[in-house]
DNA sequence: TTATTAAATTGTAATGTTTATAAATAGTGT
DNA sequence: ACACTATTTATAAACATTACAATTTAATAA
């Protein structure tokens, strides 16, 4: 099923007009693969052994071309650099304030609350991020030591 | 009622101890007064005329200690620099995606997805951050011209 | 297949925010 | 006023990300 994923968003990058380069397929496939959210320092050293010679700012490029196309979501968080995920099915994050993992989590989206907001601000609103924080079970294990 | 904020969070330091200096009393009051969420040099900037020699390190710092204090809260977005917001009472913010205007919005706390998400997810769930992004009312009527 | 052309990559420099450091200064309790 | 530290200042450093120009390459059509 990562196949199919991956055919999906070349096709994708196809009927939008950009280019397929063997840096663009394996950062893809990367993205694709790896269950975490990666920085563009993990994707840029993970290809290191195949692309000896790729560019970080090839690295960068590209995540901002699939950002662009809504193939990727690039995740901000107060630390200090971004992290990326390959965009399947809607969902949020918990984040472990103490080891940084990150964790799916599925929830309905919050259209209530976008009303409201829309109602309350005039705002024409468009989306909404959240984020949960809290301690890890592998964390909450190792303080109670 | 600024001024009852001002001496609030001024005993606050003093009881936390921590020293009370010019440059310290005068990011507060700016804090405080400011209705907008400003940037580091945002404040930086408009104390350069009542403290000329004040390093920027200087605002840093201080806003670092009040925000373990637990007086200011870090506001941290995809773009390039944080933004500080007094502590008053819990709210959340709307964002507008074209000017980046930031207006509070009062909601009561999302609760129940913290609780599925510890239930799900086996964390000690401390906290949550949720944002609203769109379009203000200022830009839409500028894009329908 | 080859030629063409615009897009992408590379290497490097530049940018901008935030932090580290050490010396000078100033707040607080006595 | 004194002593003790915390704080400030000035500056350099760290770090992620972007800008730029030269080189290379993917896609298209002859
Ligand atoms: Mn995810
Ligand atoms: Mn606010
Ligand atoms: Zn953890
Ligand atoms: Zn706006």
């Amino acid at each position: 099923m990562e196949q199919t994923q991956l055919k999906e968003a070349l096709e994708a990058l196809k009927e939008t007009g950009v280019r397929i380069t063997p840096q663009r397929h394996a950062i893809l496939e990367y993205l694709i693969n790896s269950m975490s959210h990666p920085t563009a320092d993990d994707i840029y050293k993970s290809l290191e052994g195949k692309f000896p010679n790729m560019s970080v700012a090839t690295v960068y490029n590209n995540l901002r071309v699939f950002r662009e196309v809504g193939l990727v979501k690039e995740l901000t968080y107060g630390d200090s650099s971004s992290r990326f995920d390959f965009i399947t099915t809607h969902h949020y994050h918990v984040i472990c304030d103490s080891c940084g993992k990150i964790v799916d989590f599925h929830y309905p989206g919050l259209d209530e609350v976008e009303h409201l907001a829309s109602h309350v601000t005039g705002f024409k609103v468009g989306n909404h991020r959240m984020e949960i924080y809290g301690t890890c079970p592998d964390c909450s294990t190792k303080e109670t030591h």
